[in-house]
DNA sequence: ACAATAGTGTCTTTCAGACACTATTTC
DNA sequence: GAAATAGTGTCTGAAAGACACTATTGT
C-alpha cells in the first residue's frame, strides 16, 4: 500500500460504472467508508497496488470487483485527472475508467451501493462530477458509431430493445430502418433460435446475442448512426 | 522532485510531438541525457513536479518547453500508460500527451533533437513505440472529422496546402470539392486579404488563417470527411 | 376481427465523389 | 497563347430518413 505524504503523488483509479434503469443512464456510487469524504457518495475507486496490479486497468478491475462484486466485460480507460487540489491529501492522479453493464447484474441497492440517474447527480467529492461528465460524453459519442451500448443489454435481447437502449443513451429517437441497416452493417449480432414474446398481444421479436468475437471489444462503423449530436 | 524507490509509483509525462516534413508525419525524439536508457532516443518526458505543476497538462507543457523550447498551441492528453515493467526503475505511470506543430517552429536538428518519420521509427525505450502508435491512431481518426491538422500549418496557408496536409495525415487523396465543402462547414478559417503566389506560373491561391476562436481548440464535424479509414 | 408491435419494401432527400469548366497567374 | 494550378458548377451514385405496408402474435 502506498503511504501518502507530502512528498508523494497519490495514485488512484476511479471507475464510472454505468447502467440503464427505466430507460435512463444511471451511475453507480458508493458510500465512502473512510476519510477523506467519509460517508459521502463517490465513484468506486482506490489506490493502485504496485505489489499486485500489473497495470492501472488491472487496478480498476480489482477495485470494481472488490467494491461492487462486478466483473465488467467492457472496461475502458477514460482519461487521467490530476492536480494538487482535487484530493485533500495532496497532489493526486486518478486514472479513470468507465464500464457499462446491464442492470440485472447489479447487486441489490443497499450496503452503500447507490444507483443514481446521471441527470440528477448529487454533488460529489473530489472532481468526480467532472469525471462522470467526461464518461457520459465519451459513451454518447462512441455510441454514435459503435456497438458500445450492447454492453448495457443482457445476454440476449431483441432489436427493438436494443434500439431503445441506443435511444436512451443518445437521448433521441432513431429511425428504425436506418438502425437495422447499421446493426446489420456492424455484424456484431447473431440470431438465437428461440423467439421472445412481448408481454402483450403482438408479433414476437427475434432474440439476438453478441457474436463471440465482440464479447469484449467493440465493432465500429465508418459513418455512424446519424443521430444528430455535435 | 519525487525520489523514486521501490515503495513509490514513478509518475511522469511524455509528449508525442508531431510535425509534417516533406509531406510525411514526423515525431520529435530527444537523446536522453540520463539513465535509464542514457543516450537512447526517446519521447520528451519527465517527472511531474508537485511543487510547481498544477496538473499533468502543465507538466507536459513545461517538459516540452524545457526540452525543445516549444510552446504548442495544441496539446491534448492521449492516455496513461502504466505497469511494473515499462520503466526499469519500478512501477510507473506515464500520462502521455500529443501536440502538433508546423515544422517551421522546430529548433535546428542538433543538440540531441531528432525529427524522424513515423513510418521509420527506430526502436524506442520504455513503451514509447506504443505511445507513438496510439498518438498516430488518435490524430488520424480525429483528422477525419475535425480541424486538428491545421495545427500542422503555419499562421497562414492556402486551401490546396491545407488539403495536402490532410492527405498526408490520412495517407490518401481527398476529393477537392468535398474537402472545400467540409472546410466551409467547419467554419474555422478566415480569408486574409493578401494572396499567395505559387512558385511557378499559375493562378495564385487565397491565403487563410484560423479564426481566433479556434486558435487553441478544435472545430468538429458531425459527419466527417469520408476518407475511408477503419 | 382487432389491437399491438415486429419486420420489410420503397420513395425521397441529403450528402459525397467525379468531372469538367472557368479564372488567373507566369512564361 | 500555352502551361499550370486555383476555384466552382453540376451531375451521379450512395446512404439516411420517411412512410407505408405486410407479418404474427394475444385477446
Amino acid at each position: 500500500m502506498p503511504r501518502p505524504d507530502a512528498e508523494t503523488i497519490i495514485c488512484t483509479v476511479d471507475v464510472v460504472l454505468l447502467t440503464l434503469r427505466q430507460d435512463q443512464l444511471h451511475v453507480v456510487l458508493l458510500k465512502r467508508d473512510r476519510e477523506p469524504f467519509r460517508n459521502a457518495l463517490a465513484l468506486p475507486g482506490g489506490y493502485v497496488h504496485i505489489d499486485t496490479d500489473q497495470s492501472a486497468s488491472d487496478a480498476a478491475a480489482r477495485v470494481l470487483l472488490e467494491k461492487t462484486g462486478i466483473v465488467s466485460p467492457y472496461l475502458e480507460q477514460l482519461a487521467s485527472f490530476t492536480g494538487p487540489g482535487r484530493d485533500p491529501r495532496g497532489w493526486s492522479v486518478s486514472i479513470a475508467y468507465y464500464a457499462l453493464v446491464p442492470e440485472s447484474i447489479l447487486p441489490a441497492q443497499d450496503e452503500g451501493i447507490h444507483v443514481v440517474p446521471v441527470n440528477r447527480l448529487p454533488s460529489l467529492p473530489f472532481d468526480h462530477k467532472s469525471i462522470v461528465e467526461h464518461a457520459l460524453d465519451r459513451v454518447r459519442s462512441k455510441s454514435l458509431y459503435s456497438s458500445l451500448p450492447v454492453y448495457l443489454c443482457g445476454e440476449s435481447f431483441t432489436l427493438p430493445q436494443l434500439q431503445a437502449v441506443y435511444e436512451s443513451v443518445l437521448g433521441e429517437p432513431i429511425n428504425k430502418v436506418s438502425f437495422r441497416r447499421k446493426v446489420d452493417e456492424l455484424g456484431m449480432l447473431e440470431a438465437i433460435e428461440g423467439e421472445m414474446q412481448s408481454g402483450r398481444a403482438n408479433r414476437p421479436a427475434q432474440l439476438y446475442r453478441l457474436r463471440r468475437e465482440f464479447r469484449h471489444s467493440l465493432s465500429m462503423l465508418d459513418r455512424g448512426l446519424n443521430s444528430r449530436m455535435s
